[in-house]
DNA sequence: ACACCTATCTATAAACG
DNA sequence: TCGTTTATAGATAGGTG
């Protein structure tokens, strides 16, 4: 389908067998999922590779019909016919998946995406938001960039005047409102810092 | 897909879904044939139309592991559900909660929380990334509340020519750069605000 | 609903790291 | 094994009959 056709029968090298399964598995399930969403059908899909491993997914938009079985005990796909509705659970999986697309959307929104959806109210939120945690980042940005500085700042003054406790005035670089930017003890933001460069 | 990109989202003109569901149920029966027979792996697709329609395929090229049984025989829906044991939750549950995990991380950043995690350089992404979308976000607005004024204001001056007229005065409500909202034609605009007033 | 068209959009085979 | 990239093949929305 790319660089080159390829026939449709199975492929004999191994490795390109595993790539195209893994790549095309995930296609498969992403249109499955598409055509659920896009017209409201119930889908299960069950993959097995070759090896036995078991790839599924099962859309369970209203009720659940469909039940999934383990791998290695007798498979046995069943379906309901009109199954206790309401009541129903959803599969972790489709309720994962709702979450991923709910969450899909709000940064692809936050990204100033998808806007063409929205009304002009719609789009009051985002902006505020969008400001909100701009403020707070650049904040985060700023005091960070200043601490250093600050601390040299003191240690100078300290060594210059003897000792003392100093007033040390703190510029911002941001356009943003400098609300108060390090007030705290330095030490424990660098045992934070140094928490942090463990990952 | 084609002529125009659409949101993975339920078609709300039914005439549409119906063409849809029936087109992209058989591009996903096809790509589910292509994997089973490419990779050598066992599929069972099931798929429900809204109306309960039942559209099935089953590939079982080596070994017959699964049972199909027809919407209208007897149910049996057989709760076996085993947790999500080793080897599934390798599979698509796994990755789909890692991808939850991921999203919910860069939602909190982007709204400004999680930041000690980061360092003064990975602060640079988020604060330009939301500048980007602050931006866009706020260009959006700025056009659509234009939009209206516009118009008003081209009706306006069709009507005046040939008569006095004062100059009118185009304020942007926002504080960004005003990026000549509108230059297109304005019904086609209208056309476009009336569709989607229709979700 | 179905078959065909075609401009676009998506999926993906190969190749590379 | 994985993630990316890229060029190309394939899928499909909207339109028409």
């Amino acid at each position: 389908m790319t660089r080159r056709k390829i026939a449709i029968k199975k492929i004999e090298n191994v490795a390109a067998r595993q790539v195209a399964f893994s790549k095309r598995r995930k296609g498969l399930f992403k249109k499955a999922m598409e055509l659920s969403t896009l017209c409201d059908a119930e889908i299960a899909l069950l993959v097995f590779s070759a090896s036995g491993k078991l790839f599924d997914y099962a859309s369970t938009s209203t009720r659940q019909v469909i039940e999934r079985r383990n791998l290695y005990s007798d498979v046995n796909l069943v379906k309901s016919y009109q199954p206790p509705q309401e009541l129903q659970v959803e599969g972790e999986y489709f309720k994962l998946n709702k979450e991923v697309k709910e969450k899909t959307l709000e940064i692809r929104q936050l990204n100033g995406e998808e806007l063409q959806e929205c009304t002009l109210e719609e789009l009051q939120k985002p902006e505020e938001r969008l400001q909100r945690g701009l403020s707070r980042v650049s904040k985060t940005k700023d005091e960070r960039f200043m601490k250093p500085i600050n601390a040299l700042k003191r240690k100078r003054l300290a060594c210059e005047r003897g000792q003392s406790s100093d007033s040390i005035v703190i510029c911002s670089s941001s356009d943003n409102p400098p609300q108060d930017a390090d007030s705290s003890d330095a030490s424990l933001r660098l045992g934070q810092l140094t928490r942090l460069s463990s990952y």
